[in-house]
DNA sequence: TATGAATGAGTGTTCATTCAT
DNA sequence: GATGAATGAACACTCATTCAT
């Protein structure tokens, strides 16, 4: 008996599972979790409906699995630039970079917001695992050494500044772009209006060369 | 055997549709909208399955109809009061207040959410008919009392502004409170922090009694 | 209490029936009997559903009253016409005349065929009161006054003859022209070369002047 | 306890189709094609009723694989004989033919038939692929040669006198057999009248030995 | 008499999961 | 290790019929 080659049959599990987080990643993002059907992240996938099951323990864990799959580094890489001249400016890069990171996972975004909306269980784990964590704790430090620099106020909390910020760039981002679609000329407008909002509400107290206020 | 209240069939048509709603509110709130079967609702409702279909068309009717049963009027309500005396207790109370209206409707926020996270033609009409619309145009309408009042800084964009309130609120009173479940502590100092953060960014600067800045 | 007039509600129990076994000839005749619902047939005949059950005991007993309802005088009419000069000149005409009637009723016999071919307590009731019977009758009155004039063969049996004429009609205006859908040409040329094989089928033999065959 | 045979779950596709097939033709012809369920039919192929989807794309598609199984290639083989003494005899071997054919196929019959005569699309693709082209084709060939051996009247359209025959067999062992249920008595009468019939009417004109006729 | 609110049994279909191979 | 045949429970939805009014 020679060896039938009719299916590639990769003996490889790893590059199986790999194929089947892409596979999923990418049908989660266009159906939603629940409308998507496990044959078809099966085929997208190449592999057969049965591997699901036995490498993820079924459709939530594969769903799990993508989630875990996708915290790549660089979700924090933007808090690693050199300190704008104005806390102004810091806002303003930091919508724009927010905004490019949102908009590349805003399919993603909306399955996991969803499946957080309405499932308590994942709302608590997801909570305990998101990079916002991460970082609001790198932006809380970024603001230390603006307030170092004599920039930020110092009176005030970092971490409700931190907050402050990371607030806005998501209404920004996220909001008014995905789910209110804001048209882009607002967009930019209210980008533009809300750094100067956060560049006033925190900025250090300006102090005239004779040193009153 | 007195009576046999198995099944009390009211006939009454405006009894049962409404009985249908608010079945369907409850257990759409529970189990998002996907997961909700007709036949827990009508059990929900103590009708039967069928006159889902009659009445609302289906499923999907349904759920439009608890949507559009639940614009009580009072949500654009609290623009009404008398203005405060500054912006940042403009702000707290703008915080109590749609804190409060959030959360008497977290759950249905998060079926529509869901929704309009998933289904992109449920979206666009979502966008259409929210009352967001109505409570930006008020909120721009009260902000603009205030620039006429000398409180706000009237080289402020309006819109952005009204916004910008807007956005913090919503933040503080659905995002914090029901999804990153901030304990109330951090709710309360978030809230106080943004109300000032608010005040500084749009008031208008403070002059002093000659007349210079 | 004055009556509010809001439905003119006939209070005639026979206008009611009549506009349902109209309706219902209408809704079967579009639809099929399977397909057709209780409810399209009563808001064809603007009354209740329920009526449906009072007056026919159900749908089926509807079917009933639509059949025996049409049962008009004039199906077998077309038997009372003079001779003609020729039995291939009688098949033509015979051919013209139910052509007709089955054109104006091919919907109402596709609906009735159709449950006489799956319902076989429907096909017992059907051929016993069918109009068949009655033309059959008629069929052979009129073949045998023609077997009187000398024009057919007396040698044949005239319910063979009836038969194999009224075969040929079936088949040319239901069968040919409403289920195989031969195209007009080809039913015409059928239609003429059918009469004139029955003229040779049943013409008595041609004599001679000199009584030779 | 040796083998629990409640379900004996063969593996086997093709056996698990045209199992299905089987159980499908038979429901269908009892019960009609609206009146089966796929449930019964599943229940009857000793399967489940998820196969049928899997299978068949539904009710619909099994209707078609009836339909499609039952081609064989036999039914037109009786026009492979060779041509009779006379074209009485031809008519009544066809008559006698066709007879046992649409005794075989009585109830499938039935079913297309009903369907046919209410699903327009239906209608129009039975008529594409019907065996009854294939038919009509064989018997034009078998009357040319009655004509080329001088027995059928060689000024008769081949076409019409093949649709004549084919025409007075479907009454007979369809219409009259199956439909209006003529007792055997009748039917044997008509049957040989019908034969002499169609020799009477496609038969070349008898010659006398001296060439007169 | 007539209504229409209400029903329940049943429809075809879907899909994550199981299991013999 | 991997397959795909097979499943069963559940799904939204349909419709002739019932019954309180």
């Amino acid at each position: 008996m020679s060896t039938p080659e009719t299916k590639p049959r990769l003996r490889d599990r790893q590059a199986t599972q790999d194929a089947l987080i892409a596979a999923a990643a990418a049908v989660f993002a266009e159906k939603g979790y629940e409308n998507a059907t496990t044959r078809s992240i099966a085929e997208a996938a190449n592999c057969s409906e049965a591997l699901i099951q036995r490498y993820f323990n079924g459709k939530e864990g594969l769903l799990l699995a993508v989630l875990q799959q996708n915290k790549e580094p660089d979700h924090t890489a933007f808090l690693d630039r050199p300190l704008c001249s104005s806390l102004v400016d810091e806002a303003e890069a930091t919508f724009a970079n927010l905004t490019k990171v949102f908009a590349a996972r805003a399919k993603q975004m909306r399955i996991v917001l969803s499946r957080v909306l309405l499932d308590p269980g994942f709302q608590a784990e997801f909570n305990r695992i998101s990079v916002r964590n991460q970082v609001k704790i790198g932006m809380e430090a970024r603001l230390a050494r603006y307030a170092e620099a004599g920039l930020l106020n110092s009176a005030i909390d970092l971490r409700s500044a931190a907050e402050f910020l990371m607030s806005l760039a998501f209404q920004l981002a996220f909001m008014h772009r995905e789910i209110h679609q804001s048209d882009p000329t607002e967009l930019r407008r209210l980008a533009a209006d809300f750094a100067i909002f956060f560049g006033r509400a925190v900025s250090a107290p300006t102090t005239k060369p004779d040193g009153t206020p």
